[in-house]
DNA sequence: CATCCAAGAGTTGTCCGATGACTTGCGGGG
DNA sequence: CCCCGCAAGTCATCGGACAACTCTTGGATG
């Protein structure tokens, strides 16, 4: 049970105190956060403002330092506050894409079984995406398509397609037009490469796979067609997705649906 | 520049210290941070284990208490470690439902032209969990559909909408079949109840709209059609998108892709 | 013998005080 | 006018101490 009480001072600040019940249901930490996300929440802390020093925060969320500095930590890994050391703690601009980027420090920890479900939605949003580039795309942002493609194709080395790689898929993302849907496919992006399929015993068959693919989603895009350029993008993400299938200590569960409706 | 030299003890575990470069170019914090993840990473911290406790860390890591637990608490937001009192902190079970369950506490915080931004995201997910449960879902799954539908319908009060809708979407999520997606749904769901549409000048006529998509929904999953329930998801949570715009301060940058390919 | 309770060790939570490191703006000197 | 150094403001880090909570262990009790 949780209850809290506020209590208005003279100067319009707001002091939070648990109610009275025995045994402390809320710690300072929580406290102090509650306190923060709902000054951000009603306005009185603005996208970008400096906030007030710590001193005066803990003064008003009676908490201290130290408690305050840990909820402070949490709001920055989440990226809705920035400290800058020096300078003052200020409120991030609050925009999706920054939100959704707080992701991309925790998907490197994740278990393959756990990566594999995330690539559903990598494979849903990838191909919408790529609908959406067909129809956007500029004929530069094409042209830089068929760039990292003959980079790609120029060279069987690992270590050198991960960077056209990374420019392909992040040129079509962008080209979608939708900050926050670019962002996730970033945070996806750099894990697929953390395992080295092309050193599976079919990697040569892989790496050709690959490149077909990649000829394919440019094509579609290339032609201005959202479906195929959808259906591409899916089977490329999908292809992926069996490759690091291999990785699995054993073929146990069915895959999660594996096979959307586009594929 | 950030060079880090590792220093291996003789019992096997390692100390983190910064190069000799003048300036500390990285932190106390960064170092604690990098270190616990790089002992996730590594697996020599699984998934449910109870960390070593504090002390221990500080000695090995070279941080004071204070900084590891700031550490600590970044790895706690993003939902990566959960620290319980007086018993320890225990590394989570690192599901890619927990990690994306860490973005509930910030859309919160959003803009409404960040949740726009987000809400193309939903779309195309909502629309794809509803064409795999046109699939998958029980006939007992479908008839809960039915019956959140009659709750809904029953009454005008967005009250007492709230807690059927929130059951009917679930319900199509979870039919879908992927936590991962599942999560995601879940984090966007809370938030468009924030917003009393209902309140409009139009309210009763966006009501039963609302109402009209949600059983054309049903209706595509009953029939076991998945184009039909991906079509009519996407246009439930467009429309949802177009009421919500009539918030926005003033019709100035064009939406971002808000007609997908499927609608 | 089973059950409950109390005590203790182990661990995280909180606070305080002091000092270091960095940024920023101001003012003096060239 | 420009540049540099100084000083105030702010966050970063450390160390120590104590409180609060959990869990196990052992004994008392029925």
């Amino acid at each position: 049970m949780t209850l809290l009480i506020s209590i208005e001072k003279s100067d319009g600040s707001v002091r939070w105190r648990q109610s009275t019940g025995r045994g402390s249901t809320v710690s300072a930490v929580d406290r102090a956060l509650r306190g923060l996300r709902h000054m951000i929440a009603t306005g009185r802390l603005v996208a970008g403002q400096r906030m007030p020093p710590e001193p005066e925060l803990c003064d008003e969320l009676d908490v201290s330092r130290g408690s305050l500095r840990e909820a402070i930590r949490m709001l920055a890994a989440l990226r809705v506050v920035e400290p800058r050391h020096g300078s003052g703690t200020y409120v991030s601009q609050l925009r999706s894409a920054d939100i959704i980027g707080s992701l991309s420090h925790t998907v490197d920890l994740l278990p393959l079984t756990g990566l594999l479900e995330l690539y559903e939605i990598r494979r849903v949003l990838e191909s919408h995406a790529a609908a959406q580039a067909a129809a956007r795309m500029t004929e530069s942002g094409i042209r830089t398509l068929y760039d990292c493609i003959e980079e790609m194709e120029a060279t069987s080395d690992p270590a050198e397609t991960f960077a056209p790689n990374q420019r392909f898929h992040a040129e079509i993302a962008k080209a979608g037009g939708n900050p926050a849907i670019e962002a996730m496919l970033e945070v996806f992006r750099p894990r697929s490469h953390s395992y080295q399929v092309y050193d599976l015993p079919e990697g040569a068959q892989i790496k050709r796979a690959s490149d077909d693919d990649h000829r394919a989603i440019a094509e579609a895009i290339a032609n201005r067609d959202p479906v195929a350029a959808a259906t591409a993008a899916a089977a490329h993400v999908a292809h992926t997705e069996q490759w690091l299938r291999r990785y699995l200590p054993d073929d146990g569960v069915p895959p999660s649906g594996a096979a959307g409706i586009l594929a």
